[in-house]
DNA sequence: TTGAAAGCGCTAACAG
DNA sequence: CTGTTAGCGCTTTCAA
């Protein structure tokens, strides 16, 4: 390990002959120092390359300028879009941002909360898992915390996410409103509070239809591709056959894809498809993905904002606070109108452009 | 701010009436302690929810379990793949990870360093930027650090990257071998290494063939999508118009294939195209992409043990170590044999499945 | 307006 | 095997 001797307050202290305080002081700004004092102490500390010593800082109670990320897995395009946009808001007022993955494992998330609470982070952003350790709300009740896409009241009523319900609303109405009546909803386990209110968007539309509607519901954990696939070909396989799938994770949209690309369902002529999330490579699938696309970056970003705020006034926050961001359906050509006598005329087949 | 009383070495000595240095030893696992005494200390801690402080650890000269990543931009999937692999192999080390973006801008770069450094982090993993700021290579002397896809030498000569010369050579000699003579490349500046090794792999293959070839090459920031899509459009322009394409960058590929499907050229009848990266979606865009795959994943879990490695050993490190993987060249559909007297036959055509 | 001094929680030298 | 003591660099009383 490299030994390196950073200058100190006492070493500039000295070279200008002053004690510790004074110059520790004018670092600070404090109002009780000479204008000519904060000066000097300024130009001495830049030329001597004087750094502050977070961890000396930090013990006098003052935390840290880290906040905690954390996120079930940085891979999935909506996490990686939220560290991004967090990254940029909380650069600009001076934090750094460490990343912790739970991969929506409670233990895991402990784990990860109490390494946070060790480093005496300023504040934590999270998004929870399905039921959060008793230790782990526990442990963020002791630091600023905010949760987003995933809200816990148990956590708290800071919460920023987007309208799950309106989300697969929109979707599943979508289908309804062509003709369908056979439509499958392949979306996260209903513990998740996401997966919960995306559930009841599917079942919300279905119920506003006049006619009557067969649903076939296959839920699992949102971010694996594998129950994905799986839950795919059982759609496909039960009878009777949903003429219609709606997914609700991104996950599960990719994975369906792929698994409707790998079997060589016709699209929309065969099965109708609306997605969740608007990926790069959504348009390009078959005949262009019908989707609905969620404003994850700004959504982040007001997060970010907003609990940046919130730490400068450094006063402890109980007070709840949400805001949800609107999702827009994006219909290209994945759904077509379904009608009872259904002729399955031969594929019209699609270029690339 | 939350005042809250994080119970210290000294809480638990008073309660088991040893002292503080008995306790903070039992902790460290000293071998001057009694197993009984480890026993109850352990006992104790665990019940009074103890966690160390570590700004008071780092206080005395032991550094942070904080690792820096820094990197362009985490929204690309190279570097959440990264940041995912990295994430998992230090947390089992118990290191945090913290993130960085610089947007490839050397001044972000140097204020990211920077902060990184007076966090007193253990270490720094860094793509580096085209041209880094000297003084961030002096800063990164000063702490542990390993380069990844990118090197600079002088930043240091501890590298894990892959063979960018040969994933392109490859992906050129593709579609070389199968008559093309016009191609394009399209790629990142070869300020950048992996831009320059890119590169060299074009125009190494080119060379290896017998025939005389016409070579057009697009050059600029391997992670602007305008970029590549503008460089598509010129490549689509230009006369003789190339037989294909060969793209250089994650980022640019994306813009690639998203120009090619909006303008509504025909893969690979009118266009022949090979790709850079394995992307969900690559396969089921028009007649499936070839492209080159690369093991970003397995090569940051390697980074990443070795780096924790090299921490291990408390000893600075100037022994050069470089780490080279190799791509893998993926045929689908987007590369055809090319004819010199083209017949543009009516285009074949592919649905979804 | 500045100084002196007391710690924050932990580790490490130096005694027992 | 365990206790005492002295700081690490900084902030923050309390004095001057």
């Amino acid at each position: 390990m490299l030994s390196y001797n950073m200058v100190t307050i006492k070493d500039i202290a000295a070279r200008l002959e002053v004690s510790a305080s004074t110059v520790g002081r004018a670092l600070a700004d404090d109002p009780r120092i000479s204008a000519a004092m904060k000066q000097k102490v300024a130009e001495v500390a830049d030329e001597m390359g004087y750094v502050a010593n977070r961890a000396a800082r930090m013990m006098r109670g003052v935390s840290s300028n880290l906040i905690g990320l954390v996120v079930p897995d940085i891979r999935n395009s909506f996490y990686s879009t939220i560290a991004h946009a967090l990254s940029q808001c909380l650069e600009s007022a001076d934090y750094q941002l460490t990343l912790s993955e739970t991969d929506d494992d409670r233990q895991v998330e402990l784990r990860q909360i109490r390494e946070l609470t060790s480093a005496n982070v300023a504040g934590i952003i999270i998004v929870p898992s399905a039921r959060p350790h008793p230790d782990a709300v526990r442990l963020l009740k002791l630091t600023p915390h905010i949760q987003l896409l995933r809200k816990h009241s148990s956590i708290g009523e800071q919460w920023f996410g987007i309208d799950d319900t309106q989300a697969i609303y929109q979707a599943t109405k979508h289908v309804v409103n062509r003709g369908h009546r056979r439509i499958a909803y392949i979306g996260g386990i209903a513990e998740l509070p996401t997966g919960a209110g995306r559930l009841k968007g599917f079942r919300d539309a279905l119920r506003s239809s006049e006619a009557p509607s067969n649903a076939v519901e296959e839920l699992g954990p949102p971010s694996s591709m594998d129950f994905g696939r799986d839950a795919l070909r059982r759609v496909l396989a039960s009878s009777p056959r949903p003429t219609a799938v709606v997914t609700g994770s991104v996950q599960i949209t990719q994975a369906v894809l792929e698994e409707i690309w790998a079997t060589g369902v016709h699209v929309p002529e065969e099965l109708s498809v609306v997605g969740f999330g608007d990926e790069l490579g959504f348009r390009w699938w078959g005949p262009g993905l019908t989707t609905v696309s969620l404003p994850v970056s700004d959504l982040a970003t007001a997060c970010g904002l907003w609990f940046v705020h919130q730490l400068k006034l450094k006063t402890v926050r109980t007070s709840p606070y949400s805001s949800i961001s609107p999702p827009t359906l994006i219909v290209r050509g994945s759904c077509r109108d379904h009608v009872e006598t259904q002729s399955l005329s031969s594929p019209s087949r699609r270029a690339v452009g």
